[in-house]
DNA sequence: ATGTCC
C-alpha cells in the first residue's frame, strides 16, 4: 500500500468492492445519496479515477427518482455536473431530467461505414484520401458548412434527423434504419429552440466541428468475434470509415439555454441539488419537457449532420477509386449516440418501468432480440461503437441482456481522456505529434496544429483497458479492432 | 464539446 499516494487511499476507504469490476459508493458516503453509486472498472484502473468524479457519482444519486445505482463507466472522468462516462436512469413520472446527464454536445456520437475495400487498395492512396475528406468535410472551430440549409430545411433536421437527410439526396433508405432509433428521437419540437440556437446551427450542418472529433479511415486488424462480425459485414484487412462528431453550435447553445431555465426551475420546484451544475427539473414538467423537445431537435440535428458528411465521404472514395459508393460496398454498419437522453422501458425490480435514461459519455448497448435493434442485427444485439483517441484503435462490440440488466442497456464510450487540454497543449506540439503518428502509418490532415496537441494519442486513457472492463463484466461483447490509416480533423 | 464571456 506504500505506493498509494494520499488520493488512492481515500478512494479506496470509501469504496465497496462488489465484484472483479464493480466497485459501489455506499449511500452513506454523503446524506443525500438516494441510491448508492457504482463504478465499473478494474483495480488497475481504479488509480485513475479521480476523487471529484467519484463525488459527482455520488452527487447524481441525489436526484429526485433516481433508479438503481448512479453509474460511472470504466472511462469515468469529471464533467459538467455529471461525470462524463455517467448513465442514470430517472423515474418518467417521479423522477428528473437534467441537461448536465446529457452535456453540452447534445448526441454527440460516432458511426461506423464498412467497404468492400483492403487495407492494400487504400494504403497508396491515404494521403489523397484524407486530403480530399478534410476538403469535402468542413471542419474547425466555428466552421460552416457548403451545404446551405434554409429555416425550413433545418426545422426539418430537428425533426426527422437522418430521414431529413436521406431524404434530400444525402445517402440511402438503409442508412435510416442502421441508426440508433432509426436516427431521430421522438417529440422534437423546434419552437423549443432559441433564434440563437438556430443561428448556430443552421450554418453548421454538415461540419465535423473541432476536439476529439475526427474522420477517420481504417482497417479491421482484429476479430474476436467471428459469427458477429460476419452479421455487421466486418473481415479482417477491410477498410472502415469512422465518423465522430455531434450538434455543433446548435446543441451546445440548446443546452446553455435550458440550463438558465433549469437552474430556476430547482427553486421552483424546492428540489434540493448538492451541485448547480446539476440543475433540473420534474420529468413531468413543462420545464423539463420543453427541454426535452429541444434536446430531441439537437439529437437529431447530429443524425442528420453525421448522415450529410457521410455523404461525401462516399463522393470523395467514388472520385478516389472511379467507383459508385455502391458498388465498394459502402453500407453503413450502424451510428450511436453517447451524449443523449431516451425515454426507454427498463425491468427494475421485477417490473417494467419508464424511464429517462441519461448516458453522458455512455454509448446504447441494447441486447439480442430487442426490437429496437436493426432486424439484421436482431440474433447479435445492438452494434456498439467505442472510438479512439487520433491515432489509436476503436472498437465494435454488440450489447447484451447482461448490459440491459445491469446498466440500462449501456457501455462505455471511448477511451477517456486522462490529460486535460491546457496541459496538453502546454506538454506536447502539434507538430511532433502530426510526425511521429506519420511514422506510426497514419496520415493526419487538421485545422489546427493545436488541436493535434490536445489529442495526442498519450492524454487518453488507453482504449483497449476500457473496453476490456466492458467486455470481462458482460455489459457489451468485442466483435472487432480498427486500426487507424489516416484521419482528418478539427 | 463550444463563435473557449454579448
Amino acid at each position: 500500500m506504500e505506493d498509494n499516494n494520499d488520493q488512492d487511499n481515500e478512494v479506496f476507504d470509501l469504496l465497496k468492492r462488489i465484484d472483479e469490476y464493480t466497485w459501489e459508493i455506499p449511500r452513506e458516503y454523503k446524506p443525500f445519496m438516494r441510491v448508492p453509486g457504482r463504478i465499473y472498472v478494474s483495480r488497475k484502473m481504479l488509480n485513475d479515477v479521480e476523487k471529484q468524479t467519484i463525488d459527482q457519482v455520488a452527487n447524481v444519486a441525489s436526484l429526485p427518482g433516481i433508479q438503481k445505482y448512479s453509474m460511472a463507466m470504466p472511462d469515468a472522468h469529471l464533467g459538467y455536473g455529471f461525470p462524463i462516462g455517467g448513465v442514470a436512469a430517472f423515474d418518467s413520472e417521479e423522477g428528473v431530467i437534467s441537461p448536465g446527464g446529457v452535456g453540452f454536445d447534445i448526441n454527440c456520437g460516432v458511426r461506423l461505414i464498412r467497404t468492400d475495400l483492403h487495407v492494400d487498395d487504400v494504403r497508396p492512396v491515404i494521403r489523397e484520401l484524407i486530403k480530399k475528406l478534410f476538403e469535402a468535410v468542413p471542419s474547425g472551430l466555428g466552421s460552416k458548412s457548403r451545404l446551405r440549409a434554409s429555416d425550413s430545411e433545418l426545422d426539418d433536421a430537428f425533426v426527422h434527423g437522418s430521414r431529413w437527410a436521406v431524404e434530400a439526396g444525402y445517402g440511402v433508405e438503409a442508412d435510416i434504419e442502421h441508426c440508433e432509433g432509426s436516427g431521430f428521437i421522438e417529440g422534437a419540437d423546434p419552437s423549443k429552440v432559441s433564434a440563437k440556437a438556430r443561428k448556430r446551427g443552421k450554418p453548421q450542418l454538415g461540419t465535423l466541428g473541432s476536439g476529439n472529433h475526427f474522420l477517420e479511415v481504417q482497417y479491421v486488424d482484429n476479430i474476436y468475434d467471428n459469427d458477429a462480425a460476419s452479421v455487421f459485414g466486418l473481415e479482417e484487412g477491410q477498410v472502415t470509415i469512422m465518423v465522430h462528431c455531434g450538434s455543433r453550435g446548435a446543441g451546445h447553445q440548446i443546452c446553455t439555454d435550458h440550463l438558465r431555465v433549469l437552474s430556476q426551475s430547482v427553486k421552483n420546484y424546492g428540489i434540493s441539488i448538492p451541485d448547480k451544475q446539476l440543475a433540473c427539473a420534474p420529468a413531468t414538467s413543462t420545464e423539463a419537457q420543453d427541454y426535452f423537445k429541444a434536446m430531441a431537435c439537437a439529437a437529431n440535428y447530429a443524425w442528420a449532420n453525421r448522415q450529410i458528411i457521410t455523404h461525401w465521404t462516399r463522393e470523395v472514395f467514388e472520385q478516389v477509386f472511379g467507383r459508385d459508393a455502391e458498388s465498394l460496398g459502402m453500407d453503413l454498419v450502424y451510428d450511436v449516440a453517447h451524449n443523449v437522453a431516451k425515454l426507454e422501458e427498463h425491468i427494475i425490480d421485477g417490473r417494467k418501468k419508464k424511464v429517462y435514461v441519461h448516458r453522458k459519455g455512455a454509448t446504447r448497448a441494447f441486447p439480442p432480440g430487442h426490437s429496437e435493434v436493426p432486424r439484421k442485427y436482431r440474433d447479435i444485439g445492438q452494434p456498439v461503437l467505442l472510438p479512439g483517441s487520433m491515432g489509436s484503435a476503436s472498437f465494435v462490440l454488440h450489447g447484451t441482456q447482461e448490459g440491459m440488466d445491469l446498466t440500462f442497456g449501456s457501455a462505455c464510450h471511448g477511451s477517456g481522456r486522462a490529460m486535460s487540454r491546457k496541459q496538453a497543449k502546454g506538454t506536447y506540439s502539434g507538430e511532433d505529434v502530426k510526425k511521429k503518428l506519420e511514422k506510426m502509418g497514419i496520415y493526419v490532415e487538421a485545422m489546427s496544429p493545436a488541436v493535434i496537441a490536445e489529442e495526442a494519442p498519450e492524454v487518453y486513457k488507453k482504449s483497449s483497458d476500457v473496453v476490456d472492463v466492458v467486455h470481462e463484466l458482460g455489459i457489451a461483447r468485442k466483435v472487432a479492432r480498427v486500426l487507424p490509416m489516416g484521419v482528418a480533423k478539427g
